[in-house]
RNA sequence: GGGCGUAUAGCUCAGCGGGAGAGCGCUUGACUCACAUUCAAGAGGUCACUGGUUCGAAACCAGUUACGCCCACCA
């Protein structure tokens, strides 16, 4: 690593280090989580990536912070173990797949099922090694060795054993049921794959006559179409209109057939005129109403979304089509009473947009009651705790709502189904290893059901199926429950309940014990990143020209927990500047520490020395405070803020006269400490920025292999020196404020300025050995003291700080009218705080109830201010 | 119909009981020997509105308004 040794450049450039320290870590197995065999274990399972394509940036987003809740935990000594993976994921990989084969002309059905799956698991590695190698280019410290996929052998075993346990508990069962049906994509989908979009549509206001010629009843739709399918009216028993109606019967239209009408509370009086066409087949609320009055169920729409041969004349009619011609019927039939327009929520698939049909058909479901009864409890309990809070309520609102949820899709890439149907007997079979033979009968005409499932049900073991499930490993038994789940609010539904409660039945015990959820990245306007409005911005091309840790610290910055976040050109610009900076920073250290020995001298420290060594621990204490809250992007402002300003700002610029003029001895502190606190400081950053940290970190006098196996800073063994970082800010101020009047007064650069600080002895004190780091940084002359009563120059500007009066003589240089303008700025400043302090101090509940300290604080805080007032005054009557 | 979020400087956002913050943008000045992807200084805010709790509220509570999101079998 030697030769990587470049200090020259003055930008750093990211293309030449990112590539070779992933290599190195990868040599080194920094990321196997026995690099601590002795530490706590500390496990994140990655939510898998999709096999479909590429990664995204909220992968990148998701991804950073794992790697950097990783990266921190193994740097404390933890065994850390973040395990990668990537999911099958049914549906969207089977359309891929599909959509490839009609580019080539052909239908799944054309070349069958084994021919698909060959080629599905072809995309699947042909996209799997290109998102390994996403992941690896963002920085992952994933654990690759133990890497998973949803539909390898041991996950394909997890499902089987789930499957057939909640099949014999009873928890899994098949029947008939209306479900949600997409057309395009040839499945059913769970209820939570359907999205409800208001769509502004009509109410047709429809006449059914009675049968016995004695009028008719109106009925209001939405879906005219499915009349055809009709099986009775629904008016609700209490209805006065129609109390006397009921048990009749009424004349169908079109089909001309009797259907009675019917009494359920389901109907709305309110609503339309109180009267509802049931279809049982079409309508999730008809199938119930049906199931209730025993009503025939006849289908009259077809899997392929058009009308079928129940519709009659319209068999063949798309769903749209037949609409109209059915309103065109009852209108010519003069039953059509009236239209009005209705905004109402129509279902749409997740994946195509198709809208969705319920439709009646044999499907596999799990019992949802049973199973999330514990998971609520476990939330409640707070064995699982969620970061925000507020994600509880969404998480259990759900759960105390859920519905069974449908699991067998009619794809065939996917956990195939493990159940078998004796075709001489009928016996269902569901067992752990392929039958031979029926157990019933003997038979050994078997057929496997032809479904697979829903992609959810694999990533629901998820937890536990990569660490090893169902055996019983070492690594379940170290790693399972894991410590945190890290991911978007978006599948707190699909993914996040899922796992709770399968890991809850199969495990006994929750999956994890946070999850800490992050919002969506958006782009600079707020929308969010879509193929459609081709708004995404893509990670790796803000790789290529910025760099991984550019990007990491991007997504981390501005992001609070939960929060969504807009991804704007101009902050990854200011990620990059950054690095820069500490690049930069750190070549000027490494340019002063070609002879530094250490060791050779003993230390002496100075007021800044100590400043910034006690500032590098309370950021160091403040970072790891906020990393054990998953407050991110506040402990990252706080390296920013220490490094850009405390560290670069101050620090660097007073070490310089030591390294460049010094005594050896001196040259010697000022380059231990340069040299400590950038390694601290790298080493807080490193979790951040991985890359820039490690290139730098080598370089410097460090031990070990990587940072990445550097202890983290936590500030607590270091020594705080309290009095001098008092001391030091009151340094700070003075500097700020000289150079404030230089700059107001427009002093130029070259112009050195004498000043003179006035004051008591106490005060005075606390600033007399920092006198070269004021004459330094605020380009004074000279720097002369005097006593408080001194005679003071008259032609001077003048501030206050701390109890010292500082004068800047600037004779020729002092614009009356401007020094004027900036004192009584000031003092109006001050009064303001003195008319607030005053106020709070003549308050007697303040002064009897707040803290004693605050108390003081605030008095301390008004004799300044008194004596700071005092003196501006006392000067602004010079020049008047 | 239920639930949730957000409203702080021109923009993007932190802060979430004790002196209004950052980055970007803007103004002014500086190529100061690590960095102009830089340095220094500055302007800019009744912290959405109304009540309440508190000695003290941008922060906590209640309500209001605006925008956004999620859930729900609204013919």
């Amino acid at each position: 690593m030697e030769e990587s040794k470049n200090i020259l450049a003055t930008t750093y450039q990211p293309q030449d280090v990112e590539q070779k320290w992933y290599k190195f870590w990868l040599d080194n197995g920094c990321f196997s989580s026995e690099i601590n065999p002795q530490g706590e274990p500390f496990c994140i399972v990655m939510p898998p990536p999709n096999v479909t394509g590429q990664l995204h940036m909220g992968h990148a987003l998701d991804g950073t912070l794992q790697d950097v809740l990783t990266r921190w935990r193994r740097m404390q000594g933890r065994r850390a173990l973040w395990l990668p993976g990537t999911d099958h994921a049914g549906i969207a990989t089977q359309a891929k797949v599909e959509e490839a084969l009609r580019e080539e002309g052909v239908s799944r059905y054309d070349i069958g099922r084994e021919a698909f799956l060959e080629k599905a698991w072809e995309w699947k590695h042909r996209y799997h090694d290109r998102i390994v190698r996403q992941l690896q280019k963002m920085g992952s410290s994933c654990d690759w060795d133990k890497e998973r996929f949803t539909l390898d052998e041991g996950c394909s075993k997890a499902v089987r054993e789930t499957f057939v346990e909640l099949y014999n508990k009873k928890l899994i069962y098949r029947g008939s049921y209306i479900t949600n049906w997409c057309s395009h994509c040839q499945t059913t989908i769970s209820d939570i794959e359907v999205e409800h979009t208001e769509r502004p549509s009509h109410l047709w206001h429809l006449r059914y006559p009675y049968a016995d010629g004695s009028g008719y009843v109106v009925v209001a739709t939405t879906r005219p179409e499915t009349m055809l399918g009709d099986t009775a009216v629904a008016v609700h028993p209490e209805d006065p209109r129609y109390t006397d109606k009921i048990g009749k019967t009424v004349m169908l239209p079109i089909v001309n057939k009797e259907i009675p009408l019917i009494g359920d509370a389901y109907c709305d009086m309110e609503f339309g005129t109180g009267a509802v066409k049931i279809t049982p087949a079409h309508d999730p609320n008809d199938f119930e109403i049906g199931l209730r009055h025993h009503l025939e169920q006849i289908t009259v729409i077809g899997k392929d979304g058009r009308m079928n041969e129940n519709a009659g004349k319209y068999q063949g009619q798309t769903i749209l089509e037949c609409r109209e011609n059915i309103v065109e019927e009852f209108r010519s039939l003069g039953l059509l009473e009236d239209i009005t327009d209705l905004s109402h929520s129509v279902g749409e698939c997740y994946r195509c947009g198709t809208a969705i049909e319920p439709l009646i058909s044999p499907q596999w479901f799990v019992r949802m009651k049973p199973l999330a009864e514990p998971a609520i409890a476990a939330v409640e309990k707070g064995d699982t705790r969620f970061v925000p809070a507020r994600f509880t309520r969404t998480y259990t609102n759900w759960m105390e709502n859920i519905r069974d949820w449908c699991i067998s899709r009619q794809l065939w890439w996917g956990h195939r189904i493990p159940v078998w149907y004796c075709q001489d007997c009928g016996a269902e079979i569901c067992v752990k290893e392929d039958p031979d033979c029926c157990p019933q009968c003997g038979s050994k005409h078997l057929e496997q059901d032809p479904d697979v499932l829903d992609t959810w049900f694999s990533s629901a073991l998820w937890p536990f199926s990569t660490l090893g499930w169902p055996e019983k490993t070492q690594l379940l038994h170290d790693f399972y429950p894991t410590s945190v789940l890290v991911t978007g609010y978006d599948i707190i539904f699909f993914w996040v309940a899922r796992m709770m409660f399968s890991g809850l039945e199969q495990m006994g015990e929750v999956p994890f014990k946070d999850v800490f959820i992050h919002g969506i990245v958006r782009d600079e306007l707020g929308r969010k990143m879509s193929k459609s409005l081709g708004n995404g911005i893509d990670p790796l091309e803000i790789i290529d020209s910025y760099g991984a840790d550019s990007l990491r610290f991007t997504l981390v910055t501005g992001n609070s927990p939960g929060n969504d976040m807009r991804f704007k050109q101009d902050r990854i610009e200011g990620a990059r500047n950054f690095m820069n900076k500490i690049w930069n920073a750190s070549r000027f250290c490494l340019m002063n520490l070609e002879d530094y020995d250490e060791g050779k001298y003993a230390l002496n420290l100075t007021l800044v020395d100590k400043w910034i060594l006690t500032r590098a621990a309370r950021v160091s204490a403040e970072v790891n405070a906020n990393l054990e809250k998953y407050e991110l992007g506040e402990a990252l402002r706080a390296i920013y803020d220490f490094i850009w300003d405390e560290f670069c700002d101050w620090y660097v610029e007073l070490a310089k006269p030591r390294l460049y003029r010094g005594t050896a001895e001196e040259r010697y502190t000022a380059q231990h400490v340069l040299a400590a606190t950038l390694r601290t400081a790298l080493e807080l950053l490193h979790p951040f920025a991985p890359f820039i940290t490690e290139e730098l970190w080598q370089q410097l006098p460090h031990e070990g292999l990587s940072i990445m196996l550097a202890k983290y800073p936590d500030g607590q063994d270091e020594p705080l020196y309290e009095e001098d970082e008092k001391r030091f800010a009151i340094v700070m101020e003075i500097v700020r404020s000289i150079r404030n009047i230089r700059a107001e007064m427009k002093v130029p650069m070259g112009k050195k300025a004498a000043v003179l600080l006035a004051g008591e002895a106490e005060a005075l004190a606390m600033v007399e050995d920092a006198q070269a780091y004021i004459i330094q940084l605020a380009h004074v002359s000279e720097l002369q003291f005097a006593a408080a009563d001194t005679r003071i120059p008259d032609k001077a500007a003048k501030s206050h700080v701390r109890g010292i009066d500082i004068y800047l003589p600037l004779e020729g240089l002092i614009d009356v009218d401007k020094e004027i303008a900036r004192i009584e700025k000031e003092i109006a400043a001050t009064e303001n705080d003195l008319k607030r302090l005053s106020g709070k101090l003549s308050n007697a509940g303040f002064l009897a109830k707040a803290p004693a300290e605050v108390v003081e604080k605030e008095k301390a805080r008004y004799s300044e201010y008194q004596a700071k007032l005092s003196s501006l005054q006392e000067h602004l009557t010079l020049f008047k």
